[in-house]
DNA sequence: GTGCCTATGTGTGTCGCCGTACAGAACCAC
DNA sequence: GTGGTTCTGTACGGCGACACACATAGGCAC
């Protein structure tokens, strides 16, 4: 049984060894995730665990008087969300579903429980956490800093690095909740880009027209943040590539819990 | 030999068990931290890690044309800085002394040994952690919907929280520093705080006037983060106080290692 | 096509902070 | 006290985003 081409699966769990693979494996569930959906919210106990695979995850935090700002979002390189892992004991932000797609869950004691015992997937997970505290500290940096041009363009890059394809399902509306703006700055803002050749826009989408001048209209904080998940990314690889070395029954499954 | 009245301490390793501390003691050197000295910068490699018993610690970031913005505070509830025990090899942000005083250091690996070692240290580092981010994540809340006069609020109540007494030494020039702002912008802030009753003003001091005061100026804010911090100490006290159970030989090298 | 709902585009006045400039006040050295 | 340096207070024009208001346009149901 060949495999099939590049399945979309979450990169972390690709990068476990064989024995912690299949170790975890029973205790993974797939659901599918709409957008939307409201995975965790203040206060309220985490029960589930998500390794994203399609779909893509915001942090946001809400202020007592309904204000949003985002501060993460996550694909499929890492965990919604980690702070229960290291000592939370109830979500202390919001997060949802930015775009529709799939994930692995697991129940929140069985993955500490892991995290605990053990070190690769540890080091894993401690070196995507690293990851989204520089992403936080680039947002706290950028929303003293840039004008509203500049964090829609670093938004659409973070969002669409983590989709397939180039084009994103957000209206000028959602995008606001996201940056924390107005939509009427949303609207602008994409017009500036629009004109720049950066992006192009349709009623509900938003795709990248040239990357190249997105990333500059980005600056730097897209760069840092860029390179740190890369630097992830390799971690992950030097991680031998363990799916190959499955045997068919549980390649099987593996896909099977896939599809 | 009676102990010398409540030293001051590191308090994260204060809840350390009797083993563990004992084992990580001759590790550590108490050094004395300079306001202005700075201990890490952007790319450069990480020798040393910081807990800090007197001193202060600010983490900043630094734009490309010479912008700051403080993203964290750390006192002698946590260790300056842990991103390199999460799998980073460089520093990605400034890390200066805020306030003149003290702290233990250690080696950057013996502590990552440490780190992957024991589960206690880790624990309380990982909660630690949590803490820190929760306190990024309010920054750039903070960055995006408060005035000036609320951050500099909240900024002097973080700060004060870590040190003893109730007054700071610091400008209006550098407390503009730290958050991002002009001089000025400082100026016009204390002064609203001042007629508010909230503090008071010295040429290079501010000290506290009226803390139920300055709260109400911090917002939502402050409370999020003292409140997270407060659970984090609770934590540490929950580890039994080991200090009273180490035999006398130790308690005397101990309180060597602070004089 | 027609109608409706939602998304997008545009304008006006206000507010907070910035950049710049300069005046006054506190503190230190002598 | 005197002088110099550093810190603090105040003012003014400009800009970016906000709140609010309203006009237009895209897409779906029928």
């Amino acid at each position: 049984m060949p495999p099939p081409k590049s399945p979309k699966q979450n990169r972390m769990l690709a990068a476990l060894s064989l024995a912690d693979y299949t170790h975890l494996l029973p205790l993974l569930e797939l659901v599918s995730m709409p957008a939307g959906y409201v995975i965790y919210d203040l206060g309220l106990p985490i029960r589930y665990l998500y390794f994203p695979t399609t779909c893509i995850v915001t942090r946001l935090y809400e202020t007592e008087n309904g204000a949003c700002t985002q501060i993460g979002i996550i694909g499929n390189e890492g965990l919604a969300d980690i702070s229960v892992l290291f000592g939370g004991k109830s979500s202390h932000a919001r997060v949802i579903v930015q775009s529709t797609g799939e994930a692995y869950r697991i129940k929140a004691g069985l993955l500490k429980s892991e995290f605990e015992a053990g070190t690769e997937l540890r080091h894993l997970l401690l070196h995507f956490a690293h990851a989204l505290m520089i992403q936080t500290e680039q947002i706290a940096v950028s929303n003293r800093y840039h004008t509203v041009d500049q964090q829609l363009a670093y938004f659409l890059l973070m969002s669409l690095d983590r989709l397939s394809g180039n084009e994103l399902h957000i209206t000028h509306e959602q995008a606001g909740i996201m940056l924390g703006v107005r939509r009427e700055s949303v609207t602008v803002a994409a017009n500036k880009l629009h004109m720049a050749g950066a992006i192009h826009c349709r009623r509900g989408h938003i795709a990248i027209a040239d990357r190249k001048q997105l990333e500059a209209n980005a600056g730097e904080n897209y760069k840092i943040v860029k390179e740190e998940y890369e630097r992830l990314l390799e971690t992950y690889l030097s991680s031998v590539t363990r799916l190959g070395q499955l045997p068919e029954k549980q390649f099987k499954r593996f896909f099977q819990s896939i599809e």
